[in-house]
DNA sequence: AAAACTGGCTAATTCAAATTAGCCAAATTA
DNA sequence: TAATTTGGCTAATTTGAATTAGCCAGTTTT
């Protein structure tokens, strides 16, 4: 990984634990072995780093976007879909899901950068809702709660891991039996 | 209000938009009506006006536990309440619930500030995370999955208004389906 | 192989924001 | 009512972090 990256990649760590404004730039130098004032050399100024951090999530996602397109766009479709999936391959849909938002470490430190800077930038917060509420979410009508069923107890235990990375284990069963439970509640409609 | 309260009001309100790190005491000030250096005949020096604010919200915290004691400690009996509520009593729940927390000042903006500075400070993390998922949540076995599964959407449109107030209406309209579909699947257990 | 570029460094410089010093008037208390 | 406390002010001071200046060696281009 050349400098430039490196310098992204180092800051997206400490923008992620402490937040744009307690982070500084000589911290970030430091990281990669430079000086700060190096730093001025690949970057404009501290906020350009930030803006290609964002430039850089845009692109993954984008990539992201398609190799995770597990929901088509047909919500009835996909309602029959959930519908006669087995419990074994339900529970391997949520926990690939949740392990991979949670693991991945560009998605992890960029969710909590995101978490903590989304109130001060309109900007950032659309990218937030638009990461991870409308992408995931289905569209239509019935599905939208079932999917909201399915969906949002993951997106909190994820908030409660990111907060608190002991309760993982914790939260992997309160995972297995969020998604066995789903399973008995939605897996024997007729219509 | 006095000016010391008023100072922990606009304070919270500050922090709660910007974070800590972004807003400067002569912000607060400014607000307040007064001088910079006038803060500090009332507050040891900005982060004492920090700690303030999470000491004043404990106290209130422990109130509000009380006032709120919907959920008792007996999961059986919770659970077989839940099971006898009726869908519009179960409504009328979520509603209150949901509406409180999300208009409710003081709630509103203490949230924000704890999300934005939870992963700075492992004490705040804790303090969210007792908030926002320990209390709210029965511990007992059977009843935490059906709990999860009430809260866990409620909570998610929470922080979905935090980013966002214009979806308040969509909100509500998701809150209704969402609690309904929950009677639906619940109600009519025998066990 | 000379010119130009790249990416590093040290030593300023700038600037903004927190905090302190010291004054003063109104309110409170002895 | 005189002394003291309270809470405000303006004018420094301090501090710390971002950024700029200017140098230099190694690399690339012409």
């Amino acid at each position: 990984m050349d400098t430039k990256q490196r310098i992204l990649d180092e800051a997206l760590t400490l923008f992620s634990e402490k937040g744009y404004a307690n982070v500084y730039v000589g911290e970030i130098a430091d990281r990669v072995g430079i000086k700060a004032p190096s730093l001025y050399k690949h970057y404009k100024n501290k906020r350009a780093i930030f803006d290609a951090i964002i430039d850089e999530m845009n692109a993954r996602f984008a990539e992201q976007a398609k190799a995770m397109a597990v929901n088509g766009s047909d919500a009835a479709a996909d309602s029959a879909i959930y519908q006669q999936m087995s419990e074994d391959h339900l529970l391997g849909i949520g926990r690939q899901f949740f392990l991979y938002f949670l693991h991945d470490d560009y998605n992890r430190r960029f969710r909590k950068m995101l978490t903590i800077e989304q109130f001060a930038d309109p900007e950032l917060a659309g990218i937030y809702t638009k990461l991870y509420v409308d992408d995931p979410m289905l569209k239509t009508d019935n599905v939208e709660i079932m999917t909201l069923h399915f969906y949002a107890p993951i997106y909190y235990l994820l908030t409660i891991c990111d907060r608190d990375p002991a309760r993982e284990p914790w939260a992997l069963e309160t995972l297995d039996a969020h998604i066995k439970q789903f399973n008995r509640l939605y897996g024997r409609k007729k219509k």
